[in-house]
RNA sequence: GCGGAAUUGGUGAAGUGGUUAACACGGCGGAUUGUGGCUCCGUUAUGCAAGGGUUCGACUCCCUUAUUUCGCCCCA
């Protein structure tokens, strides 16, 4: 038997049910919020992620599923959404004839090749947003709003912030060698993972899980003591943006983001919702200003974040917050099996009134067929059989109160309207 | 990439080195040939992840591989 590669799934039952829910309200809360929707390629040149998402991150070095393709070109499975819808904005040059700003809403299925877990695959999907333009404390609290708004839709309750202000690019400069200069002095203390750090990503030391108990770590040097006037002007401008939307917000100064792009703000989604015990991050993102730049675009800022749905769904699932029940309005149950054709006919016109039908083709016993009906929660049945069609009617049946009523076919869809 | 635990019908699962692999749900057939949800009866895995090995004999013991799962790393 051919079985599907590892970390993936097919999407079935209620799961499938919970998937479009929750993509339903995730395009109603976009197109409220005027995103408009985009649909970048699932695979890309290799160096687009290489120089937009990061070099020496983890994603990247040991992530991605990069491969040749039949002309020797060098491709990669997108691991993450942003730097493909970047890639779109420059190539399309989006950014020309607007006076306000670009933003964009994508949903789709992203690859990273990593150990799965669960609620984490190699092929997950990513609900997000991105938002070009000028940097505004306006936008990125919008921005944060509407995540918090469809969490809030998705009846996930207790949803609050985690961010932090990583500072331009230069301020990083300065509070990395600060850093990297303390941490070669605690270097013996480091765990093997932060001593390569040190050489690659010194930030990611921060929230190292390892060193975080040991008495240096303490100490460390706070990134907030390295960040400009005007930097920290934005940042406590967001903060009050926040709080005029009632969003609550904790500042976590040891918050840094695992891809490299991220400027001035990053932050996170948590539920503290008590029915899910540990994992509460539901969401991440931040804002970029370089990026557009850095791949070949005009000076145009950008901040977003990404909804990992999987993560999502086993939130969803684990809280009971979706509805999986499925229902039917009417099933076409034809007595004999030459009335299916009736029931084709009859289960069609109710279809084009507006009507859920189920029709029942198999030729089979009726009882199976007055069985299979109340196990799909049909509120009603049409039942075809030879006596009725005599004068041209079927029986009606309510299955809840098992009242029935012979109706002529012309006076069935009205009848039903009646009743729904 | 590292460490632990698992893998038995469509599903949830019990089970033993020795001829019939429990039980339940679901499916199908019937009691009730034009009426469902309840009840009763019958039936439903020549097979226990795959491949090797040990053995007179393996679903059971050993090895390898695959997958799942829990954690680490990382992240969504």
């Amino acid at each position: 038997m051919i079985t599907r590669p590892k970390g993936t799934y097919d999407l079935l039952k209620e799961d499938s049910i919970i998937y479009n829910n929750l993509l339903g309200a995730w395009i109603e809360i976009c197109d409220l919020n005027n995103y408009k929707f985009i649909k970048t390629p699932t695979f890309e040149a290799s160096s687009l992620f290489h120089r937009g998402v990061g070099e020496t991150t983890d994603i990247v070095t040991k992530e991605t599923y990069d491969f040749k393709d039949r002309g020797n070109r060098d491709i990669t499975l997108r691991p993450e959404g942003t730097a493909g819808i970047v890639r779109a904005i420059i190539e399309n040059k989006l950014y020309a004839n607007t006076n306000n700003y670009l933003k964009y809403y994508y949903y789709g299925p992203m690859f990273r090749y990593e150990r799965p877990q669960s609620g984490r695959f190699r092929e997950f999907n990513q609900l997000g947003i991105e938002v070009f333009g000028n940097v505004s404390p306006y936008v990125d609290a919008e921005v944060i709003n509407l995540g918090i708004k469809y969490f809030n839709s998705l009846k996930i309750d207790n949803v609050t912030i985690k961010i932090n202000n990583l500072g331009s690019k230069e301020d990083r400069e300065k509070y990395k060698k600060v850093l990297v200069e303390y941490l070669k002095k605690h270097e013996d203390e480091l765990c093997e993972d932060c001593k390569t750090r040190l050489e690659t990503n010194p930030l990611r030391a921060l929230d190292c899980k390892k060193d975080a108990d040991k008495e240096f770590f303490k100490n460390m040097p706070k990134i907030s003591d390295y960040i400009s006037d005007e930097g920290k002007k934005y940042f406590e401008e967001l903060l009050s943006n926040l709080e005029a939307l009632d969003i609550e917000y904790e500042i976590d100064e040891k918050l840094v983001r695992g891809l490299d792009y991220y400027d001035y703000a990053v932050f996170e989604y948590v539920t503290s919702d008590e029915r899910l015990a540990g994992a509460s991050t539901i969401c991440g993102g931040g804002r970029y200003n370089n990026l557009v730049k850095n791949l070949g675009g005009p000076d145009l800022a950008g901040v977003g974040f990404a909804v990992g749905y999987e993560r999502l769904a086993t939130i969803v699932k684990s809280l009971d917050l979706v509805d999986v029940n499925e229902t039917i309005d009417v099933y076409i149950a034809p007595i004999d099996a030459k009335n299916i054709s009736d029931a084709l006919i009859i289960g069609t016109d109710l279809r084009d009134a507006g009507f859920k039908c189920e029709i029942d083709y198999r030729d089979t016993n009726f009882k199976n067929k007055m069985s299979t009906a109340s196990k799909m929660n049909a509120a009603y049945a049409v039942i075809i059989g030879e006596e009725e069609l005599k004068d041209y009617s079927v029986v009606l049946k309510d299955l809840k109160t098992k009242e029935e009523k012979k109706i002529s076919i012309n006076n069935l869809a009205d009848e039903l309207y009646i009743n729904f």
